[in-house]
DNA sequence: AACAAAGTTTGTCAAATGACCAAGTCTAAC
DNA sequence: GTTAGACTTGGTCATTTGACAAACTTTGTT
């Protein structure tokens, strides 16, 4: 096989394993497995990792990093306040629910790492990228509509990204899409409940 | 060893398995294991069970009704209805995040099973049960306080759970206290704005 | 006491898995 | 073109793990 520098491989096997494990669970996310879904031989695994540990930790970098991009708000969703709130948690809640395994994998990583002396850092880290990222849509839901909270930004951020990851994780385990969409419609009701007009905002 | 009956040992086994899937993550809990923190040789796991999936199974099931029944819901909060959402939420959350390392088996037993496709209805049947243990406290608050939601029940309980289940990964993944309770606050705040005074309530 | 059924122990097995390495191949610099 | 260093291959190894079974012990019944 043509050379290729051991970064590349890294990079490949990284994406090779969150594919892996999006498709088979991390049970069977061997590091054989992983690198046959990277065509490759199995002996490089530890050419390019000094350990599975090694390659967890990256993954984990680049999932959420991946899932946070891909989140990104563009929300021109009009200056309501109500429709704003409610078509922006719908959209993350629509990208989310697009990915199931992606999703399951995601939480797969977290109560592995939560279970990892070594890697339990990173499950922190991953919820508090969640956190941000539902800050970034709390601001972007305020400047967009002018509105305030009735609560500090970074609790109704935590709130938020706390509130749809618990939708999705229910919506995975019983696939009640009705159900799920009709919850996650009352959240947008109670989350709207907890906005306020700002003095200068008219 | 005294001869007991499969039955009782069955059960010490499913036990044992969710103390050590507590203790050491489901990945370590191994047949051997489990049979040792139940004290017995691992041999006898095999004349109990079939599997190590029939265990998951009966696992599942013991869990979750003890998980529910444990959380019972004695609400006497008085009768403003603020106060009493506010306070059986706070409840079930003290609850939940008394074990952690029983909420983090769970949330391994549930991503485990989504895996398997002779179990996977059992994370559905969990997710149905916590919906239900919604539904009663939703009930409870209602009779206490007389007064109802702006959301059909089955709805505002899926919505509960769900919160109340993203609230307890969030903080068991980064630990912050402080900024978890916050955001339940916020969210008791934003159930609050869902329920509504019912025309007999006074 | 004798027997059979139920339960227990000990040891074994095949498969899977993370880790590792020696021998080979390629490539870029000299 | 030679050579040193980077990369690749194929195979091996120790361990772990679920599963199983044969031999042994206990217990209740006749």
């Amino acid at each position: 096989m043509a050379q290729v520098p051991v970064t590349q491989r890294r990079q490949e096997l990284v994406e090779a394993a969150f594919r892996t494990i999006a498709r088979l669970g991390i049970r069977r996310a061997t590091t054989r497995e992983i690198c046959a879904e990277a065509g490759m031989q199995q002996g490089i695994f530890h050419y390019c990792f000094r350990s599975k540990q090694e390659l967890y930790r990256e993954l984990m970098r680049v999932m959420v990093v991946d899932m946070v991009d891909a989140a990104v708000i563009v929300s021109d969703f009009g200056d309501d306040p109500e429709q704003c709130i409610r078509m922006s948690l719908l959209r993350v809640w629509k990208h989310a629910t697009e990915h199931p395994d992606r999703q399951l994998a995601a939480y797969e990583l977290t109560t592995f790492m939560l279970r990892d002396k070594e890697l339990s850092d990173l499950a922190a880290w991953q919820y508090r990228q969640y956190a941000e990222q539902g800050e970034r849509l709390a601001l972007a839901i305020e400047s967009a509509t002018g509105t305030g909270w009735s609560v500090p930004r970074p609790v109704l951020a935590r709130m938020l990204s706390s509130g749809m990851d618990g939708l999705v994780l229910g919506w995975l385990a019983d696939r009640d899409t009705e159900m799920a969409e009709a919850a996650l419609d009352a959240f947008s009701t109670a989350v709207v409940g907890l906005s306020v007009q700002t003095p200068a905002g008219r």
